[in-house]
Order: structure tokens, then C-alpha cells, then sequence
DNA sequence: ACTGTCATGTAACTTGTTACATGATTAG
DNA sequence: CTAATCATGTAACAAGTTACATGACAGT
């Protein structure tokens, strides 16, 4: 599983909070492919710092708990380009709409269709969000260095993901037109 | 969670044993949208069953453990009907590929490169895989019941998401050579 | 006064994976 | 004789979700 090493890239990179790595997940860039939640990322931080991938220093705060600024370690980097050397499984889909598939016959088509425009909207807004955040490389892609390029690359991967969302649900709300209207 | 709904669909269209609702995520079309081990499917029937949602009957067999057939109840039709009548989320994305975006620079250019060639080989087949699965409803799209028709654009969303992998591969690899010539 | 951001976590639960266990029948 | 297919499961573990708890400080 791919949340551990996400961390590790993320640390090797620059040092960061908890609260920092858990951020990259929901606005960064590592949302592009890895979704996890705040209290996934502070158990995860504390599971690599046992293993000895990373280590924190800790910085008082006023009145609450230290805040953990962390890096990682020689041994957490090895272990990060070991897995970066293996090679990648696709991930398994799981997608609640592909139900529809097999017994969307069983509610009116209305509800079919009117679910399939309601998610054409939600993956036409996520390709425009991450367009947004890609046209500072897309600008000049001619001249990033392979460390932005690959950046660049998994940007569009995400883009094109929505992109290919948007033109199924055209696809599809035009072949239920078809037979409705037949 | 869709696994409980997915196997409530299959037995919606015919009664099936634990094996052959596994063999469906595995072989059928259910491995297009979702994916299950034989024993998350066995565990999800045998707690369906003690919801209502199923029923069995169980069929002696010769030495060994009983074959149970399992069949939908009229509740748990319903359960299947109010949970397609739900909005549904996109699934969150998580890929592994992804961290090459994040630190692909700390291994040779040639790792990622290599990769990007074999995941495209990969979805290249699956690709290829999902058309043979699709060609008997390809074949006659504009005669096809609104049933069948949800059947084909599931496995068309499958064959969609494949080749859109494989065009960018072609769009990274360029990319890369681009820069690496450089 | 209230909302949002920063900043840490714990606990209970659900979902999914990996390894193990059993054993008949059929096709090469 | 060996492998695949049929057919059921248990147990331990890892990963992910949801709900809860605490509390300062900044802006409207």
C-alpha cells in the first residue's frame, strides 16, 4: 500500500507537520492519486517513526499539544526508492455507480440518467480544479525539469481521469435517449 | 459500500452459490467495477443472510460441506432498490503510479520509463480484454433493452478507462523523451 | 458570538488482504 | 500423477472510516 511511501515522497521533499502531510492529501497534489484522512496520516506518522523512516522534532506550543515537524531518515529514503524500483499493481476499481450495470433496470430510467448527469457535473468541476493547479507546468512544458515534469505527468493522469468521465457520461446519457425515445 | 449491493444485483437476476457470485467479480462482469476475494464474498452472503437479505438452500453434497444457493428476499430487493436510488460518490482515486510523481527523480529515469511501458502493455491487454467481453452488445447497440444497454455502458466505462490509460503512457513516455534528449 | 484554521490525537468499527484448512471430481 | 475446477469456510492482520475530544488564535 502506497500511504506509507506517499508520506515518505512527500517528507523527502521537505520536513512538514502532521497537519501539513494530511493537508497535501486534501488540497495538495497528492490528492491527484491517494486519498487519506487526517487521523490515517497522524497513525501512519507514528508507525513510520517506530520503524525508524522518520523522526520528528518536537516544538512546544502554547497551551496544547508539541507540534511535530518531521523528516525522514536514510533508512526511511532507502525504503522509499526500494519501492519506487518495484513494479506497480493497477489499482482494483471500485465504483459504487457500476451497479447500475446490473440492476439499473430495476428503478426508472429517469434516475439512471438523472444520476449519470448529476456526476457529469462532479467530474467536469474536478477536471477544471486540477487544470488550475497543473497550468503553472502546463504553461511551459517544454522546459520543466524531470523532477516537474513528473509532476506534470501525474497531474494530467488525474485530468485526463475526469476528462474521460465526463465524455462517458455523454456518451451514455446519449445512448439512453436513444432507446427512451425509441 | 457497494460489495453488499453488487452481490444483492447479481442475485437479483438468478439464485447463485458463494462460489459462483465469486467467480463473477473474477471472471464476469462484475470485475468490471468492482473487485472482491472468495472470502469477502463468502463472509458478505453469510451476513446478508443473517440481515434477510438472502436466503439459501442448501444442496448436500458427496463428502463434503453443503452448496448453498443463495436467492434475494423481497427485503432485500428493496435494500437494493432504495441504494440505487442514492446519489452515488466518485471513488476515491489511489494509485501507487502516482508516487513516481512525487519522487521519481530519486530513481534513474529509466525505472520510470520502463514502467510507464509495462502499465501500458497491462491496460493494453485488459483493454482488449474488456472488447471481446463487450462485442456481443456492441454489435447491435440500437436494438438493445434499456437492460442490456446498462450492461454494455458499464463494460464501455471498463474499456474507456483502459484506453485512456494506455493514451497517456504514449503522452508520458513522449514527454520523457522529450527531456531526456534534450 | 461564530466560523475557520491550526494542531494534536483516541476508540470503535467496517472493509479488505493473506494465509491456512479440507476434500471430491474431472481433464490432460 | 498432476493440475484445475468445484465448494466450503476460519483466523489473523492491515487499511480505511466515523465519531469523539481538546483547545488556542484570527478574522467577520
Amino acid at each position: 500500500m502506497a500511504l506509507k511511501h506517499t508520506i515518505l515522497a512527500f517528507l523527502s521533499r521537505q520536513p512538514l507537520s502532521g497537519y501539513e502531510v494530511a493537508k497535501e492529501f486534501t488540497e495538495g497534489f497528492g490528492g491527484c492519486f491517494w486519498k487519506a484522512s487526517q487521523q490515517q496520516v497522524y497513525a501512519e506518522l507514528a508507525k513510520l517513526e517506530r520503524q525508524g523512516c522518520v523522526v520528528y522534532e518536537a516544538i512546544p506550543q502554547a497551551g496544547r499539544l508539541d507540534k511535530k515537524i518531521y523528516s525522514i531518515t536514510p533508512s526511511g529514503h532507502q525504503s522509499l526508492i526500494d519501492w519506487l524500483t518495484q513494479p506497480t499493481e493497477p489499482t482494483a476499481i471500485r465504483e459504487d455507480l457500476g451497479v447500475m450495470g446490473l440492476a439499473g433496470h430495476l428503478v426508472p430510467n429517469q434516475v439512471v440518467y438523472g444520476e449519470i448527469e448529476r456526476r457529469q457535473n462532479l467530474h467536469r468541476d474536478m477536471a477544471q480544479h486540477l487544470k488550475t493547479m497543473d497550468s503553472h507546468f502546463a504553461k511551459h512544458v517544454d522546459a520543466l525539469e524531470l523532477k516537474d515534469l513528473y509532476m506534470h505527468l501525474i497531474i494530467r493522469r488525474a485530468i485526463r481521469y475526469q476528462e474521460d468521465w465526463v465524455a462517458w457520461c455523454d456518451e451514455a446519457l446519449e445512448a439512453i435517449e436513444r432507446v427512451v425515445n425509441r
